[in-house]
DNA sequence: ATAAGGCTTTACGCAACGTGAAGGTCAATA
DNA sequence: TATTGACCTTCACGTTGCGTAAAGCCTTAT
């Protein structure tokens, strides 16, 4: 039996113009053309077709198709593992993110803002990536594995009603910071004060403090430009400031 | 503080190009331009791009954010419901995929060709659907619904050496019957053969035979393009013919 | 003054087709 | 036989979210 482009899509389940399509990109050439110029398929063609659509339901891409379909010797177990290997990734994202929409939602019902709410869930696994991978090496060999893990566990554990807290005295530390930083004083009772809001702010991510760790994070904070962005966003020169501030607080 | 096109990208560890994207279509614009045309954003854009970076990463589409993010009176959690909606589709398809992908892999190291493997689990769910789709209610209101269900749960649960087997009945039985067709006689002794192979091919998914939906099958398979299709492949007018020495079996 | 590096707009490319537009072909009917 | 009407063909643009030049202006440092 022979079909033309539209017999063969009613036959198959897809339209004419991606069976068009896949002659174009070669995937599945007719058996022959028509003396007028139509596509004919054959049999074989639609057995070929079959085979396209059971790996095109796979989330296979048509350039991988490809290669499966016309290398008879392709080999296909260690392709089809990666394959799986990336749809895993996509689910366990997938999982990740309902679960984020999920409290995104919930949190409407609830008496946290959105914005709050926003903050919270969307960033707190960015955080810790991005922690970890801009100082994790650092933290780790500076005061060992422990410490990081520990501080990324804590982090994870947050509840909402303490990241409100935790936004609440960022707050207060901002703005006792600025009402520092008009003294010009480091070491000014103000700027302790604010450095001392710093420090229980961080209460709710550290699992342990040290004044060490506090300088260092002030060191951070200097040579971070997405952390002086964030603190010179407020004044130009507040986290200089700051880290003066820290540094007189932890003595050192 | 102010930003070029750049300095945000940094901060924000996005793309110049996606911030000039983001202009373009509006999502965000920058609060000002230059005396020379570059593009200045500030603290509030910094604020702005954090909460569309927090959607991206739930995989809602721009245009959608535009929405959230420019209108506040956005109704933000059906829409939300909406998404969680289609994310959860995603999700169970992908484990429908992985778990095909799977036993596709693992067939390979087992006696079943790939293209039976295919053949059968691609197409399992599938078949199922499209009988349901197209038989469901003619079957389910001649034969009620325990058949139409008994016969999905058993497609279900077919194993892959019964597909085998199941295929080598189905060849034997083409092959009968494309030598039943040399005949003509739908009642010879060669075509009523044939339709007993076919019977035994279908008692691998129907779970209770009978002669009329035996008859009812036959009809189909004329009136359906695919089935005629499929069996006019080998030999045209082979359906036709098929259905005759089915109704001689069936004493129709 | 010149080079380096930022900025600008313009525009093609990607995946897998959907959707016309403009025009040839084929079978059946008036 | 001429004309529908239903096919078929080849362009070619639109979709989503940018990446990636290209060509040229702006700013800063040497």
């Amino acid at each position: 039996m022979e079909y033309t482009v539209h017999q063969l899509a009613k036959l198959s389940g897809v339209s004419g113009r991606t069976l068009r399509y896949y002659d174009e990109i070669g995937l599945l050439k007719p058996a022959r053309m028509s003396s007028s110029g139509y596509r004919i398929y054959g049999g074989k063609e639609v057995d070929l077709l079959q085979q396209i659509l059971f790996y095109r339901e796979l989330d296979v891409s048509l350039e991988e198709i490809t290669k499966i379909i016309h290398h008879p010797d392709f080999d296909l177990v260690p392709a089809l593992q990666q394959h799986i290997q990336k749809l895993q990734d996509k689910h366990a994202r997938l999982e990740q993110i309902i679960s984020t929409v999920q409290k995104t939602i919930e949190s409407k019902g609830g008496g946290i803002s959105m914005s709050d709410h926003e903050k919270f869930e969307g960033f707190k696994q960015k955080m810790i990536d991005e922690n970890e991978e801009k100082y994790g090496k650092e933290v780790r060999d500076k005061y060992g594995d422990q410490l990081m893990d520990d501080s990324n566990a804590k982090m994870m554990g947050l509840s909402e009603a303490d990241y409100v807290r935790m936004n609440d005295i960022e707050k207060s530390f901002i703005s006792e910071l600025k009402k520092a930083y008009e003294t010009g004083d480091p070491a000014s009772a103000e700027a302790q004060k604010a450095v001392d809001l710093h420090r229980k702010w961080l209460a709710f991510t550290w699992p342990k403090y040290s004044k060490e760790a506090h300088a260092g994070l002030a060191d951070m904070y200097v040579s971070d430009e997405r952390f002086t962005a964030y603190y010179d966003q407020h004044i130009k020169g507040l986290t200089v400031f700051l880290r003066d501030a820290i540094y007189v607080y932890a003595g050192k």
